[in-house]
DNA sequence: TTTACATTCTGCGGATTTCGCAGCTATGGG
DNA sequence: CCCATAGCTGCGAAATCCGCAGAATGTAAA
């Protein structure tokens, strides 16, 4: 349940006289830590001395920005799998529609263990969720007895994928 | 441009033949295994001797293990980021009809680096694609000039991302 | 300018981890 | 039965990680 990761962090306020932040509370990053980032998309296990040589700085310095940007939540180390291969046969993208406040609708979502993604956007839906589920079954269950009945969702139109093409990690690095 | 990374690799015929295979062509995976993912799920640098106390193995197997689901391409270790941190304000999801083969389509977006995310899908869009940009500028310009031109898309419907609220790594975790 | 303080970097040992390899075991053909 | 393969263990050498002390650097107040 740690690697559950959120983009608009709450600023904190303990540390939010820290270092230079942009007007959303984010920590601004320099080339330095982009650098590290970015080569730690390529490879999560690079040791820290080979890092440094890449982004001009010492394996202590290296080590200690990539703490700090695990500690504030900036950047996770993570493995990433194939759901497929892991068991889990039947994914969807769910758009959902819903009355009033979206933020407790968003919330039960995100409390779901087989919801994967949860965004809420600006068109003809309200939210989009990303779910994973074991097979037709599971997935069915999670859509009408899970989500279609939460209090104040209106509709919901599936997409059941069918083949996923492309799923990168590599932002930054361009 | 090497942790790209696709769900249902395409059964290269040469390790085909190898260990036990569901029939979609995915290896399978064991209990140890699937341990072994979820600790690193947990954290990708933990050390394999700590993945071996827990799951029940050395730490030469461990290593084993983990190079050879890295080699077989059914995990990543990698870095991931928030991408508003990293300077990327302007987040969509693009549903997209279009006529004939979809392939090509498919392709054509999985070669955009602003694409994160291409699935061909069934329902009421033929393909969702998430894309990642600096600003509405950069966004508009990548759907309008991009995407809506490639040949056989008839018509595309936007979703801005407004907030993320979930964003998870853990299948196989539950 | 000077002083005080906080941040970040470097260098360096000691502890830990990784790495490569040889040997052992189990399984499945031929 | 014998051979080949896959997977595990143990172990020593090399590399990496880790904590810490001290040196730069930057900022803010006096």
């Amino acid at each position: 349940m740690q690697s559950e990761f959120v983009a608009s962090r709450s600023a904190d306020p303990k540390d939010s006289r820290d270092s230079r932040e942009s007007r959303n509370g984010s920590p601004q990053l320099d080339a330095v830590s982009l650098g590290i980032i970015e080569q730690l998309q390529e490879d999560g296990r690079r040791p820290y001395a080979a890092i440094g040589k890449a982004v001009g700085l010492s394996e202590a310095a290296v080590r200690q920005r990539v703490q700090k940007l695990l500690d504030q939540g900036v950047m996770q180390i993570v493995a990433v799998t194939d759901p497929l291969t892991v068991g889990f046969r039947r994914q969807a993208m769910v758009g959902i529609n819903a009355d009033g406040d979206l933020e407790p609708v968003a919330d039960a979502l995100t409390a779901m263990q087989e919801v994967e993604y949860v965004v809420m956007t600006a068109g003809s839906f309200d939210i989009l969720a990303e779910i994973v589920c074991e097979d037709d079954d599971h997935l069915l269950d999670v859509i009408n007895k899970r989500i279609r009945v939460l209090p104040g969702v209106r509709s919901t139109e599936s997409f059941v994928y069918l083949k996923l093409k492309k799923q990168t990690y590599m932002w930054g690095t361009r």
